[in-house]
DNA sequence: CCTGGCACTCGCTATAATCGAGTGCCAACA
DNA sequence: TGTTGGCACTCGATTATAGCGAGTGCCAGG
C-alpha cells in the first residue's frame, strides 16, 4: 500500500518524533537518518503521508507528528520486531519478582517493575477468582443474624465477606453448616457454585435455607472481590513528561485509575484476543485514553489468568513497551505455574 | 499578643484568600468584609501582620498572601469555632455508610464522602490489626513445604500469608498443628503473640518448632498488613485547583500517595494526640507535603482504631475540612461499635 | 523522478509601551 | 495618639510590534 520509501519516511519520522516529542521537519529526518534522498524528496513523502492520514501538522508550515493512524502503521508493521529489553532488565525484574510469594504483593511488585522499566502507568488486574477451585470454606458467627464467610482456594488465595442473616442462628447451627458446605464444595469451582444452589434449595429445610443464603453471598462475594484486582502504580513517571505539564491533560486518566470498576471494564473489554493488545489514542472506546496509549496482554493459562499492561502517551516507545510488557507476561506466567 | 483589629483583618484577609486565591489587598479587604475603618489603616495592619510573619507579599507592591504561620493563627484562633457541615451533608453520607458491612468497603465509601465533600484528597488508615482479637487460624498445606495461613479476628478481618516451611510437613500434621494454636491463640490479641512464641518455643518437640515458625509468619503478616490499610482518592479535585494547573506541583504528592509503607508513616506521626490534627504546609515533617495542609483525626476506641483525614493546599478551606473530618470520623465511630 | 533553490508562512522570542492594583509614606485631622 | 485622604511609586500582567528561523510548497532544471 505504502511504498517501500514512504514506509521508511513514516518510520523514521514515528522514531524521532517519539525521542523527541517535537514536531520533525524534512531535515532533521535525512540528516538524523540515513534517507538517501533529498529534504525535498521526503518533503514530498511527507505531503503524501499526511494525504493518507498518517501525519498532521499542528500548525501550518510547522512539522510533522504522527497521527493515531501513523502510530497504528508504525505498531504494525514498521517498528523492529523484536522489541525485548536488554537481558539485564529481564533478569533484575526476575529476581525482584521471585521473591514474594503473596498474590497481591506479586502483582503490586509486577506492577513497580512494569512502571519503572517503561516510565508510564503500569496497570495490573490478578488473576481471576470464580475460575479458581474453592479448598476451605469457613464460617463465623459475628452476632445473631450475622456472620463472617471466608473462602480459601486451591491457589491459596482468601476471599471474605460479612454476611446478613434472614434468622438467627446460633454459632453451632452455622458449624454444621460450615462442615456441609465444606464436605460438598471441596474442589469445586467457583463458577460451579450457582448450579449447585439451584440443587439444594428445593431441599427446604431450615438448614438447606441457611445454606442457599450464604452460597448466594459466596457467590456475591466473588464477584465483587473483581473490583478490588485492579492495581496501578507510576503516575508521577507520566507528569515529568512534557505532554502532561499542564495537569489537566491527566486529569481524566487520574479520575479513571480512581474508579477500580471502570478499569476493570476497560482491560476485560480490551483483552478479548488471547494475546498481546495495543490501542492507540482515539481506537480507546473510553473517552479518558482518547490521548493514551494501552498496551495490555494476559498472563497465566486456564484457571488464574490476569492481565498486565502499561498507560502511556500515543508518543509512546512502542517498542520497548510491547516488549517489556511481554516478558514481564511471560514471566509472571511462568511464576504462577 | 495581636490587637483585636489586627486579628480580624488576619481573619478577612486569610477568609477571602482562600476564598479567591489572588493576592488580596486593602481595598478589598475594606469592601468585602465589614471593617470598620479605611483602607490606609488596613494598609498600617498589613504592614504589621507582614513584620510578625503572619502574611507575605509575593512581589513588592501587591498584595498580601497568608503564611503558614497565618493560617496557624487562622485555624488556631479566628476561624469559626463550630465548622459543621450543613447537617443535609452530614445526612447524605450516614445514609451512604450505613449501608457497607464490609471493612474494606467501609474505607473506601468513607474515601469517597470525605472527598466529595471537602473537594481535596481524601485518606484513611483502616483500624489497626495488631491490637485486634483472633479468633481462628486456618493452616493449609500447599504443597510439601509451603502453607497457608489465614487469621481470623474477632472483628472480622480476615489475614493471610503463604508460609515456605524449614521441613517437610505432611497435610496432617498441618491440622495438628492448627488445633494447636486455635486452641491456645483464641481471643487472644495479636500484640500478645510474641511473648507467646517464646514460652512455646524451649519446648523443642518437632512439633512445637513447626509452631513457632508460624507464629513467625502470622507476625509477620500483621505487620505487613498495615501496609495496605492505607486507602487514598480524589486526586482529581486537587487537579481542578489553579494552584495545581502545572502538574509539577503536584507529583509530590503523587509519588508519596502511591508509596503506602510513607503514607502509614506519615499518618501514624501525625496523629501522636488523640485529637483532629491540622499540619499546615512546611509544619508537615515530610518535604512532599511543604505546600499541601493535612488535616486528620482518628477514630474507632481502643481496640479498633484507625485514621481519617484530608490532604489540600494550604490555601484550604479549614473551617469546612475540619467540620468535615470530625463528623465524618464520629459517624464512623458509631458505625464500627 | 529527484533535487536545489526560492518565496512564503507562522509560531516563538525579545523588546517596548501601557495599564492598574496595590503599596508606603506623609501631612492633616479628631 | 490613632486614623484618614492623598500622592508618588512599584512592578506584574497585558498588549503591540518587530525579527528570527525552522519548515513548507512549488518550480525549474538535471
Amino acid at each position: 500500500m505504502l511504498s517501500d520509501r514512504r514506509r521508511l519516511v513514516l518510520k523514521a519520522l514515528v522514531e524521532e518524533y517519539i525521542h523527541t516529542g517535537e514536531p520533525v521537519g524534512s531535515r532533521s529526518l535525512v540528516e538524523r537518518h540515513r534517507l538517501r534522498c533529498s529534504s525535498a524528496t521526503v518533503r514530498n513523502e511527507l505531503g503524501a503521508l499526511e494525504e493518507s492520514g498518517h501525519v498532521y501538522q499542528p500548525h501550518i508550515s510547522s512539522g510533522r507528528i504522527p497521527t493515531d493512524a501513523g502510530y497504528r502503521a508504525f505498531v504494525d508493521g514498521l517498528m523492529g520486531p523484536g522489541g525485548l529489553p536488554r537481558a539485564v532488565d529481564a533478569g533484575a525484574h526476575r529476581s525482584h519478582l521471585a521473591l514474594v510469594s503473596e498474590v497481591d504483593d506479586l502483582m503490586r511488585q509486577t506492577s513497580q517493575v512494569l512502571s519503572s522499566l517503561t516510565h508510564y502507568v503500569a496497570v495490573t488486574l490478578a488473576p481471576t477468582i470464580s475460575l479458581a477451585r474453592i479448598r476451605r470454606i469457613d464460617l463465623l458467627s459475628m452476632g445473631l443474624r450475622r456472620a463472617l464467610v471466608v473462602l480459601i482456594t486451591e491457589s491459596g488465595k482468601v476471599l471474605n465477606r460479612h454476611v446478613e442473616l434472614s434468622e438467627d442462628v446460633t454459632p453451632e447451627r452455622l458449624a454444621e453448616v460450615e462442615r456441609a458446605l465444606n464436605a460438598s464444595l471441596d474442589g469445586k469451582r467457583a463458577a460451579e457454585l450457582l448450579p449447585l444452589r439451584a440443587v439444594l434449595q428445593p431441599a427446604r429445610s431450615p438448614q438447606d435455607g441457611l445454606i442457599s443464603v450464604v452460597l448466594d453471598q459466596i457467590i456475591g462475594c466473588l464477584e465483587e472481590a473483581d473490583r478490588d484486582r485492579v492495581y496501578h502504580v507510576g503516575v508521577p513517571e507520566l507528569l515529568a513528561l512534557p505532554e502532561f505539564a499542564e495537569s489537566a491533560r491527566l486529569r481524566p486518566l487520574i479520575g479513571l485509575l480512581e474508579d477500580g470498576i471502570a478499569m476493570l471494564e476497560t482491560l476485560s473489554e480490551v483483552m478479548q484476543a488471547n494475546e498481546i493488545t495495543v490501542r492507540i489514542g482515539s481506537e480507546n472506546t473510553r473517552s479518558e485514553l482518547g490521548e493514551m496509549s494501552l498496551i495490555v496482554t494476559n498472563y497465566g493459562t486456564g484457571d488464574s489468568d490476569g492481565i498486565v499492561g502499561v498507560i502511556g502517551p500515543t508518543r509512546m516507545d512502542y517498542q520497548r513497551a510491547i516488549g517489556v510488557v511481554r516478558t514481564v507476561a511471560d514471566d509472571l506466567s511462568d511464576l504462577l505455574s
